[in-house]
DNA sequence: CCATTATATTGATGATGTTCAATATAATGG
DNA sequence: CCATTATATTGAACATCATCAATATAATGG
């Protein structure tokens, strides 16, 4: 079977605008082209935060982590790596689900994570427009 | 024109993966394959400072908006696009300059600020990998 | 040097985040 | 049904954040 484990997306972006020839360098008044937001204040809110989510060290390690192992790592793999209390592995891990930015599945005893990878594209698709 | 402002970005998504035959559903222990950590703590350091710089939606839009204005932003354009006070959006930009993610150079009375491009760029190399 | 203007800093207040010990929950295997 | 084990929740202590009013700083133009 081709594409196993992948599909294609299209998506439009759009370009940043160019600064027009007539901006002046040093002007006399300040705010002659008031820009407005593109981003709406809702999805400014879901996407902020997601990055809030990755924006401690030990949760985006966890995500890194993950990444590699895709429905394969327990709480307890992950408990592994760190010097922190099983609680709070278990609180980072429900704010990174919060965000859907991961999602768990039980199989038996065990809780397995993953990387919800639909949740790290749009985060990819927007750095790609600021960059 | 056709297509003016836009472009059209084609790009792969990897699905999760399915789990393995050979993997118990149910296996008597657990951790069998303990990852390790492949993101350095300094480093998990300094990219998660720059997601929790913009884990804010008015950081985020701020972001947005100067990257579609190289250098001619300057904080009363932004200003202008929120309900917030003139110290709270210093505080946004204090909070986003020290994180790397934009700059400031002073013309005349004003403060202008742009994205810093390679900030941006590890960012979306990190989500990269995660994807 | 003075007045004006844009931006930054300070300080205060209320909200939210991080961490752990203790405890609860829920699945499993006798 | 009981003991064990993995994970989640609760509650508390302490740290950090978001916001604004007041004030400081620094550039400019008289």
């Amino acid at each position: 079977m081709a594409n196993q484990g992948k599909r294609f997306v299209q998506l439009t972006v759009t370009t940043p605008q160019p600064i027009p020839d007539d901006a002046q360098p040093t002007p006399d008044r300040c705010c002659a082209m008031p820009p407005s937001l593109r981003l709406p204040t809702n999805e400014a809110d879901e996407l902020a935060a997601m990055f809030k989510a990755l924006g401690h060290p030990v949760r985006l390690q966890i995500v890194e982590l993950l990444s590699r192992f895709g429905g394969q790592a327990c709480v307890c793999d992950v408990e592994a790596q760190f010097s922190l209390s099983q609680p709070t592995i278990s609180h980072h891990l429900k704010i990174l689900r919060e965000a859907g930015l991961v999602a768990a599945d039980q199989r038996g005893l065990w809780v397995y994570y993953h990387v919800n990878p639909t949740a790290v594209e749009q985060l990819w698709l927007l750095l790609d427009t600021l960059r």
